[in-house]
DNA sequence: GTTTAGAGTTACAACTTGTAGCGGTACGAT
DNA sequence: ATCGTACCGCTACAAGTTGTAACTCTAAAC
């Protein structure tokens, strides 16, 4: 079956707008689809079912059902596919170099230099816990 | 569909070729372009016109005139873009917190703590230097 | 039995993407 | 002056994507 490594089509505006619901509300049926989202993008049930199993086609959701609805849900968490997104830049314009990119959104002046050092600090701290807890 | 909102549109495969390009070997003709990414993805002229003319449509990149020659140049620094486009998606995964964004990467083994520590230092340093030399 | 919620199937116009031909024209060579 | 050539503008077009949804069918709810 020629679809397990795929590189995963990109999405739409409007499937984004669905896979974030998926992923904040958890587990949903179209219509909660539909109406979670009625005030940000109003829609038919109709099209809120489209959308969804074409996030489905393109290996961003599964359902299963519970009797004669189906539930949808995302198939990775958010943090992967925002991170293969990431990913990606990196490799365009950083020749793959997650570090360089860091540096480059310091540079940017999208995060503080002090409050990414905070931030290191404490993620340091933290891996080191999990770290010893783990042996 | 009616994408009236001008927030800049997306780019597809090939025009990201050009437009990396473009940042590359800087200011280049429609022919150095096509020369240049004859490896990578061959073209006939024509089509490297057209995908300038649309970078340009698009607002990624201008031209000025050489005699008769188009010399072609993005309009922001890549890493403007490529900035944006990580903005972009702290908001969708992140509610727009690039430091939740960096946190993710940590967390996704992207990037190890203590690399990321020492990044920051680095550059708190540097910053602390360039404000000065800046009063 | 009739209504109805929810799934399946099909449609379709607008837009995007990659690809390029055709025609005009200003230059440089003959 | 003429002619080939390098370049540009304009136009085209088939596939694919996107947003939108109607229509149909079926099983469950009254």
């Amino acid at each position: 079956m020629r679809n397990t490594k795929q590189a995963r089509k990109r999405l739409s505006e409007l499937e984004h707008l669905v896979m974030e619901f998926l992923w904040k509300a958890g587990p949903s049926s179209s219509e909660q689809v539909r109406e979670g989202l009625a005030k940000r993008h109003a829609m038919k049930d109709a099209t809120a079912r489209t959308i969804l199993r074409r996030l489905e086609e393109k290996g961003y959701a599964t359902h299963r059902e519970e009797g004669r609805t189906y539930i949808y849900s995302g198939v990775e968490r958010a943090e992967n596919v925002a991170v293969r997104a990431i990913r990606q830049i990196a490799d365009r314009f950083w020749g793959g170099s997650v570090t360089a990119l860091v540096a480059g959104l310091v540079e940017q002046e999208e995060i503080d230099a002090r409050e990414l050092r905070e931030l290191a600090s404490k993620l340091e701290r933290q891996q080191e816990r999990k770290g010893k807890s783990d042996e």
